[in-house]
This record gives C-alpha cells, sequence and structure tokens, in this order.
DNA sequence: CTCATATATTCTACAAAATAAAATATATAG
DNA sequence: CTATATATTTTATTTTGTAGAATATATGAG
C-alpha cells in the first residue's frame, strides 16, 4: 500500500468549490465561490499556485475553454476533481469527522 | 478586524484529538486517539511541534502533570483547548461545510 | 548508590503547502 | 495598432507538516 495521504486544507476548499460548480469552475469563479460560501478571501496567485499542485497530484484535471467573445478575454482553463481527488477529500473528512463523533458536546460541532 | 484565520489541516486533527481526550491529552495518548480514529500515524515529534505552535498561537494551554509511578516516566504534559482554538476549529470547519453543502449528491459527503 | 530501561518531551533539519504581488498573455473595442 | 479588460503564470517568502535524533527524568534491579 503506498503512504497514505491527506489533503492540506486549502487543497480541500479548492476541491470543495470545483464540486460546488461543476462544469464552471475557472480561475476567478473559484475565487468568488471561496469568498461567498466560505467567506474568506484568497489572492489569484494562491488559487493557481494550488490548482497547479493538484494537477500534478493527479486530484484535478484540466480543460482548455474558449475565450468569450466580449471585452478582454484570454481563454479559461475549467478544472474538474478527479475520481482520485474525491477519495482522498473523502478521506481526509472522515479522518476529522472520526475523531470529532463521540466528542463531548461543545463549542465545535461537525453538524449545524 | 484581524486578519481571518484558519486553521491547517493537522493542526485540525491533533484539536479534534485533544476535545475528544478531554482531559487525558498528552503525547502519546494524542498519536494513539489519531492512530485508531483517523487511521494516520504520525510522528511523536511531528505532533509536539504542532502541539507548540498551536500553544505559540494561543490556539492550545498546557497543564505539567505528576509522573506516574510506574518505571519510566518523565512528567507528562497536558494539553487542552482554548476557547480561540475552538472558534478558528469551528470556522474552519464551517468554510468546507459551506462549500460542500448544496453539491451535486455524489462521491464527497460531508454526513454519513 | 548507580545503572539499565521505560516513558516523555525537545531539538534539528528539511519538505510541502499556503500565500500575495508582480509579471505576462491574449482577446476585443475603438 | 493601441488601450483595456480579463485570465493565467511566475517569483518569492512565510507557515505548516514531518521524521529522526537527542535529551530528560522517573523507577526497578542489584
Amino acid at each position: 500500500m503506498g503512504k497514505q495521504k491527506f489533503l492540506g486544507e486549502f487543497e480541500m476548499i479548492v476541491l470543495a468549490a470545483l464540486l460546488r460548480l461543476d462544469d464552471d469552475a475557472y480561475g476567478s469563479r473559484i475565487i468568488d465561490a471561496i469568498d461567498e460560501h466560505a467567506d474568506r478571501s484568497v489572492s489569484i496567485g494562491a488559487l493557481y499556485a494550488t490548482l497547479k499542485r493538484l494537477e500534478q497530484k493527479g486530484l484535478v484535471t484540466v480543460r482548455q475553454g474558449e475565450a468569450t467573445p466580449v471585452r478582454g478575454g484570454r481563454a479559461k482553463r475549467y478544472f474538474k476533481i478527479t475520481a482520485e481527488g474525491q477519495r482522498q477529500m473523502q478521506r481526509s473528512l472522515n479522518a476529522l469527522r472520526n475523531l470529532l463523533v463521540g466528542t463531548p458536546v461543545g463549542a465545535v460541532r461537525w453538524v449545524s
């Protein structure tokens, strides 16, 4: 068995955003989703660096988009989580969840 | 408002273990909890390095224990998550959860 | 006593992840 | 053909994650 892998915290955030955005996940859209849903502002450079790493690890794939017919328009790159990415994501979440379940009911809750 | 903070992935794992162990959280116990519940083996050095950082950030406190009356026994240091630690933990979890809810039902699930 | 041994924590060094700011690329409108 | 609006890449640095060696300290055996 290869060495057990766990995702970094921001890697999980990015992958979660890809799941949410489904077929429309590219740079600024991902930034917006993270900003809106996770209440977190991230620089675009930080995002792309992480996406590149995830791609190199085989956890996301990329599809080249068309340039949109509006002013300003380099072609977009759309990202998608792979099956292996989903697997690692679930494993990382489970690790946290399993440690937290059975914990005395206090300030930190997994649900609600 | 001070800069928004999010915990690292392993920091969350360690804090979750502290919650689980309540008043009995010291070195090897924490290692065991992570090993058992998160199915993850971590070196003791890695753990203490992270605990030190969490302490410096005010996310855990330490209480000095007695040496137990068994062979081999340097005094233990018991760790406990602070209110601020719980706050940051909840915030980090919420960020992930909020991105995942509403996601098409697929391979990655928050519950079950 | 003192030494072997069993815990326990700390130190050291390095790898990986996170992050922002600046640079570059490329499309279209005028 | 140039100004401008996206979009992605590059560069540099800080923070986290990680293991292994070193150190500390308690007790049991003799």
